[in-house]
DNA sequence: AGCGTGACAGCAAGCGCTTTCTATCTAGTG
DNA sequence: CACTAGATAGAAAGCGCTTGCTGTCACGCT
């Protein structure tokens, strides 16, 4: 039913294992002989069995490439700059992989078995991007699943998730971006902030978080707790969080949120609130992603260079670059002031 | 070094044959054999051989998802949602596939070596997304890869793309979408209406700008092809587009454009030649993505059921839905009419 | 008591490819 | 002109798993 390589090595009159080496073209083969198995392969439209391949020479091209939502440009860009770089057909790189991205939607299970599952597949690498559960347990099983695969040959690489131990990392400096954001703000004259945050267990949350504390520190800013919502990384998450944050002190003069999609909803829930931005209140975002300069007005945000670091990711899980000193690599923001933030009202 | 089958069997006192069903749980199995080989499992840490199980068991739990662009949500959250029905870990489904998202970049060369590396592969289904470039070549090409595929078993589903003899398809009503988006401009009184179409060899641009042509033909507006521009769909080209047929023509009352993101490109370009949207010109996009309406003025456009039609396909590729009758199944947008269009100003 | 019948477990033959080792042939060398 | 090195090609042994076919028991029936 199926052609394999015996049929094209009949067909062409010479051994299988020369059409193997015609294929991998890592042996030296006459010029005729490849041409003729090349004929062959053409007329009976071989196409190699992968798996057995796979199998027989215990390597795959397989990468695979970790994001927690699929949906979310965040993870899209990043993910298509690691894939440029993974060599995926017609990518810069030379050979054809496989690179192959799995959403875990943030889920530690999903996480968990797409690394067995990328496993079991013997991939040549992985790539997992975004932030990371902070549950000890969780943390622990990934760390050893990472481990495991590692030890398999297969190559780990992080890409915008805390280092740790066991891979290389491409981080992003949460905590300074965060504390550059509101010190702008604090720099602008507000002292009456709110932060909407991302779900309390990501990393990601968590040092944009601290960053913002500690620039409220910094100024001698009391931090009441009550100026904190914690949310999801989505619009509608921004949006009721700011209706919940005006409820509990109106006279706020500053959101910050915990990335520019959550941003959004807070603008619309402040227009909805009939204030005006930045007249009556300020908003940041971050990540500036594609949308938010087209925000009206456009969100002032921290810049993350996802696209470089994905590229960057790519080629260092596919060994093409040399690992940073000590395995991490801190890549920081940039922050973009633009018309969402300002003075606020003389009271 | 790594733990077969066999270093499993040889631990729970059993033959390998033994193992693999009770692995693959579709043989009966005494309770206590089946115990002690899971035990055997966890103590040693074993994980299957993906490639030799594929190999020899001649089927694999791979499923492609085939995207344009995957930093694009439009593309991004079709993937999602097939990806949840294909199954992969905790999705609705059971078992455990690998779903995996290929980004093509809308190469076409990309487009078939990934079907090609699917292929070899042995891929359980595929689903493709987006629209198709028109080349007669490519297209000849592509079928011939689907009809493959499929004579080797894998399913193959379209969604958000034109039908071919070669597959099951969840197509979208591009046409009629276009069509209702341009009587709505129409009924608002505007005669002249600039256009900016995505790339041209694209069946979706096509499509959405006969929709918009009809309409015109049908209110017996003369359609100018001086007012149409075609460009890519990302927001840059829908800016630049919008400057060119200012220029062209600066009495224009109303833009429609390819998709939202080329829409929101339009608006900036708008509002940077200082017109005020909607009242001195009207802008409509196409998709409905989730950052449209928060485009100020809420962007006006066609909603397209992008999560549906992709969990729809997920389901069909997965053999737990009924293809549709004769394999076609024609999904349409729903118009949103919003802030971003209104009535031309009186002359 | 004799035997058919399930319920399990094991044997062994591959699945289609890679790769080591060997065989053959040609050409260069002293 | 015998001899060796280099260039190719082939034989065959797996890679780790699945599965059809064969046992082997322990029962329960006549």
């Amino acid at each position: 039913m199926t052609v394999t390589l015996a049929d094209v090595a009949a067909r062409a009159q010479v051994s299988p294992a020369t059409v193997s080496r015609v294929l991998n073209g890592n042996y030296p083969v006459a010029a005729s002989t490849r041409e003729r198995v090349l004929k062959a392969v053409d007329e009976l439209d071989y196409v190699l069995n992968g798996p057995a391949s796979a199998l027989a020479a215990a390597t795959s091209d397989l990468v695979g490439i970790l994001v927690n939502d699929i949906a979310d440009p965040f993870f899209g860009i990043m993910a298509s700059a690691i894939q440029n770089e993974i060599g995926g057909p017609g990518g810069r790189a030379g050979g054809e992989r496989l690179a192959v991205v799995c959403n875990t939607g943030g889920s530690p299970e999903r996480e968990l078995t797409y690394l067995t599952l990328l496993q079991r597949q013997r991939a040549a690498a992985v790539v997992l991007t975004g932030g990371a559960i902070e549950d000890p347990a969780h943390l622990a099983a990934v760390g050893n699943k990472l481990r495991r695969l590692a030890d398999a040959g297969t190559r780990v690489v992080l890409c915008g998730r805390p280092p740790t131990p066991e891979a290389i990392a491409i981080t992003f400096d949460n905590r300074g971006g965060g504390q550059q954001l509101t010190e702008h703000l604090i720099g602008l004259g507000h002292r009456r902030l709110g932060y909407i945050a991302g779900p309390e267990e990501r990393t990601t949350t968590r040092h944009r978080l601290e960053g913002h504390r500690a620039a409220l520190a910094a100024a001698g800013i009391e931090d009441d707790a009550e100026r904190t919502v914690y949310g999801r990384y989505d619009r509608l998450s921004g949006y009721e969080a700011t209706l919940e944050l005006l409820r509990r002190d109106r006279t706020l003069t500053a959101v910050v949120a915990a990335n520019d999609t959550v941003a959004l909803g807070a603008c619309a829930a402040l227009r909805d609130s009939g204030l005006r931005i930045p007249d009556d209140v300020s908003v940041a975002g971050f990540d500036d992603l594609p949308f938010s300069i087209d925000a009206v007005p456009a969100l002032t945000t921290v810049r993350l260079p996802l696209a470089e670091a994905g590229a960057r990711a790519g080629r260092i899980a596919m060994g093409r670059e040399e690992a940073p000193p000590g395995g991490i690599a801190t890549v920081r923001g940039e922050l973009m002031v633009r018309g969402s933030t300002g003075a606020p009202r003389a009271k």
